[in-house]
DNA sequence: TAATTCACTTGCAAAATGCAAGCTAACTCG
DNA sequence: CGAGTTAGCTTGCATTTTGCAAGTGAATTA
């Protein structure tokens, strides 16, 4: 296989690098779903309440693949479905999605409840300690369930 | 002001919102330029590196500017030449910033030499902090030069 | 065996992007 | 003062990516 050549310049910066793997609309929800909330399926993704299209799905799941931040796996028990999850690589994103959920949560209209984000942001080593075990251990018991559409809103003031 | 109302499909999701405001190739950037670089002109961004378009870096300014992430000041001894500045909720983003830097430099390969990331790592709170005083403080000296296009690479193994 | 489900493709219109060129108000230099 | 230069854009246009609807084929269920 050969490297893809991209009309992209890029730099050997990191912020970069990373950009180029998950920075577009699709990429972080897809891993957000694997990550907190046990989905491993094409339908799931694909119902997972944002909306995203079946082509650029596929797309992006295999781009993931191809950058060996997520696997796909043909479902043992149905032959038609796959099973795609997180590698270590993947689950290692675990600090900046926390990162970019507390810092949403604070400084932006979201669904994400105060207790919750204090929570989250008092002890993000036990919230991440608890991502990687269900990782591990292949626990799909959700850690956020779908939050709703924005009806009720609250904010609160950022810590510093 | 009117809110966006955008067709795109929201929820309530904080990561979802969060790429919303900076889920593009390009606004991460140009926040990492003012974050650790010390940037503040357009033409700045422009020479960057990455080579952002100038239609694209204006509408970006502009998108950043109505979320409050930066702010834009005509200078005082350019009248041609405007500044721009992270907000708080701009800089807020510091350890989203940092998770993703850490994140690429163990994970795909990169500029950021083993020795940096490690201290990066290790010290998280004390790279904050001296991020934050240099925001305060409007210090411009930057905490990261440029890094160069890849040529040399190196990649450590990740931490757990 | 017929219908349904899953994980995709395909085709096409609409939007975003990349690229080059232009444009205007401020500067600088002589 | 006037000619050039610079900063920060905007415009036009070709290319790429996206969104949306409608398939397709293999596996499963009724």
């Amino acid at each position: 296989m050969a490297r893809k050549p991209k009309t992209r310049s890029r730099t050997g910066c990191p912020v970069c690098v990373s950009l180029e793997r998950f920075g577009d609309r699709w990429s972080l929800l897809i891993i957000r779903d694997l990550m907190v909330r046990g989905y491993r399926t094409f339908r799931e993704f694909q119902n997972a309440g944002e909306g995203i299209a079946t082509n650029v799905l596929s797309n992006r799941l295999r781009k993931l693949v191809a950058h060996e931040i997520i696997t796909a796996v043909p479902s043992a028990e149905d032959g038609r479905s796959v099973h795609y999850r997180l590698t270590s690589k993947g689950i290692a994103l675990a600090p900046v999605m926390l990162e970019l959920l507390i810092w949403a949560a604070r400084h932006e209209e979201t669904a994400a409840s105060c207790a919750f984000v204090d929570r989250m942001e008092k002890d993000r080593e036990a919230v991440l300690a608890e991502t990687y075990r269900r990782w591990e251990q292949r626990d799909l018991t959700p850690i956020l369930p779908p939050f709703p559409p924005p009806t009720q809103v609250q904010r609160r003031k950022p810590t510093r």
